[in-house]
DNA sequence: TCAAAAGTGTTGTTCATACACCCATGG
DNA sequence: CCATGGGTGTATGAACAACACTTTTGA
């Protein structure tokens, strides 16, 4: 949108008219690329866990790095291309195999990263996303991978040792998810479709890092029942104990202050 | 990140790094023209206010649109260029005077936009900042902007018929500031450095599009003040009754639940 | 003196936290 | 029977909302 020819608009035969014409032939200023990142969480064995692939090349290699890829970009009019999101989604299934749609996978905008010098050898501008994959799906990602190793690594196991800016963009990533966890629905992403009380209770805990009291988690559990957040299902889980009831997300009900 | 090499990246030695990596230079896929979008918000008589520009040439002539201009990118490995942050300082220089540094604006990085035909000439994508300007800098605009026309509009009287995604850009930046006011210290922003309980209120029942009740709004003030968020400040405001007691932003305080 | 805005008090509701407690089941 | 985890109850305090109320000023 911001547009060479805006501002300097008035054609008339200023000196600036040399900046607009060649604005408009794009091809004179140089463009960076452009990639897409993708910071893929999940929650094994109550831990939370990040998706990352150990790079094969130079530079940064034998790092590991989170996945991603070039957005495809037409080359006229006609054709311009793929969105970012659809970028993402095809990345997804490139690497774990998982399809968005299929698997209701949830996958949102991160931030972008651009600083100069973060890839050594080009000016690369990177739109980071993140996605939160159910626990249930986590073994696709053998099959997805081609040649590369991939791993589910723990953020609290992990260094700062990542390539590029990937710490910052993982760190970056946490943080969102942290913010979020508690006034939208993104917890129900990270948890099988029908699940117990103490299993979301153990995803909140592996986002946030901390203990929730099971008493108070209850309640809050109930206090989405009956907003219409969450609702029963039928069937029990079988624990080491006492089998528990088991609920499930309803997507229409909407968040208590998530109006966006 | 992602990288080229990465996947395919069986690249052996390191005397072939170098030519690989010229190699690669040249531009075998085609690249998106990276843009900086600026919303730029401020509060005049009470009211959430945007800076818009008419637009001189096609497409959209005519048309309102938020500012905005190319990122610079080198053109080799010594440069490669501004950051974002650096372009959408540069940018917001260049149509409104105001520097950030030195007129403490606060800048953040909104979202990135990347849908392709959104510019219908080329593949654009174009990541969008936000900006919080002090009322009393708000005059400054007059003097920057060349030629073009530039106005503050108003959130409430803005219609749906901006240039390009634009409508999309300046909704999604509100409901950003909308859902940050509450828990973190961007109301501080727009409104001057010493300002009255009043003031303050005013600004946030601008951004929310809602009234406060005084009573309530004075006892969350305190609460801040007791926190070390606000600290009384000398001086007076004169008001068209009774003068009120004027306060500051300190800081180094930091705001409840503002980890991040 | 009167309107308007500064500033205070009171009450009720919701929600987070801490913590004590009962119940059911598998070992 | 007994430990573990499912499930319930209770008390406290912080924060918000609604609303009545007093005080101070300029016109």
């Amino acid at each position: 949108m911001p547009d060479p020819t805006g501002k300097l608009g008035h054609d008339s035969g200023h000196a600036e008219e040399a900046s607009f014409l060649q604005a408009y032939r794009s091809q004179e200023y140089p463009k960076p690329s452009v990639t897409v990142d993708l910071v893929i969480f999940t929650v094994i064995d109550s831990d939370l866990k990040v998706l990352l692939i150990k790079r094969g090349g130079h530079p940064y290699k034998d790092c590991w790095a989170v996945p991603g890829g070039f957005v495809k970009v037409g080359d006229g009019y006609d054709d311009q291309g793929e969105s970012l999101e659809e970028a993402a989604e095809r990345e997804l299934v490139e690497e774990t195999g998982i399809e968005v749609t299929k698997h209701e996978v949830y996958l949102e905008q991160l931030y972008t990263f651009g600083k100069p010098g973060r890839d050594p050898r080009m000016r690369v501008i990177s739109v980071a996303y993140y996605a939160l994959v159910r626990p249930g799906l986590a073994h696709v990602v053998q099959a997805g991978t081609d040649a590369s190793e991939a791993e589910w690594v723990s953020v609290n196991e992990m260094g700062e040792n990542l390539a590029f800016d990937h710490d910052n963009v993982v760190g970056t990533a946490i943080q969102r998810i942290r913010g979020k966890l508690d006034y939208s629905p993104i917890g129900f992403q990270l948890v099988p479709k029908t699940f117990t009380v103490a299993e979301l209770r153990a995803v909140y805990e592996a986002v946030q890092g901390r203990n929730y009291d099971p008493g108070n988690f209850r309640r809050r559990f109930k206090r989405m029942q009956t907003d219409g957040i969450i609702e029963p299902a039928p069937g029990k889980r079988q624990t080491l104990t006492k089998p528990a009831k088991v609920y499930r997300f309803v997507m229409g009900g909407r968040f208590p202050g998530s109006s966006a």
